[in-house]
DNA sequence: GGGCCGATTGTT
DNA sequence: ACAATCGGCCCG
């Protein structure tokens, strides 16, 4: 896969569908991180999840609190959340404002320099994406976080299966990945 | 204020 | 298989 399809800068009215649509066409789009010292880091998306307000498993599943507020909020935003302890997750906010969705980053194929970019926290760590990035406008160049689309990943390119690392609604299968993709997390969910 | 648990990862 | 590690959220 390579960068030198046209590249558009992604808009509002993408990401303001419908949260399965959005998860399955962030596939092959990239995402660009500008670092303070002004350098840039960018990784194709290669695999995402879907989370919507009625899905229990979702952080917006309980109304709006001072956490989910930004998934009630307007699409084309980042959600960024800490987990673990230890670890940060990347989304992009979906659907119309007050209507809650989100699409998991899970996994980018890195562009050089880039490494270690398999897997929701490490893509975090490797391109220094912390909760100081939460509601950040993706749509925009001069900022520290945006996306661009232009590839679109044909259908039998495209593998969808459960989520992973969560214990309700354990059998929606709103994971999508790019088959083949070698930087995508895991090949399958765990087992019970 | 207390306690439980998590959209993960690295180590045993 | 399990520990690390702490913020969010529910309950009282």
């Amino acid at each position: 896969m390579n960068l030198t399809e046209q590249q558009t800068l992604l808009t509002r009215v993408f990401c303001e569908r419908k949260t399965l649509t959005v998860a399955r066409d962030l596939l092959g789009c990239v995402l660009h991180r500008r670092l303070d010292d002004n350098t840039v880091l960018s990784g194709i998306i290669v695999e995402t999840e879907a989370y919507t307000q009625d899905d229990p498993s979702c952080h917006a599943y309980r109304g709006v609190t001072p956490r989910s507020k930004t998934l009630y909020g307007p699409p084309a935003k980042a959600y960024v959340y800490f987990i673990y302890g230890m670890y940060h997750c990347f989304n992009v906010v979906t659907e119309p404002e007050h209507t809650a969705g989100a699409v998991l980053i899970r996994a980018l194929e890195p562009v050089e320099p880039l490494k270690n970019t398999h897997g929701p926290a490490r893509l975090c760590k490797a391109m220094q994406i912390t909760r100081e990035l939460n509601e950040v406008d993706l749509t925009d160049t001069d900022g520290p976080l945006w996306i661009t689309t232009g590839v679109r990943i044909p259908d039998n390119k495209v593998k969808n299966t459960t989520r992973i690392g969560i214990s309700v609604a354990t059998d929606y299968l709103w994971r999508f990945y790019i088959k083949d993709n070698k930087h995508v997390s895991v090949k399958e969910p765990r087992k019970k």
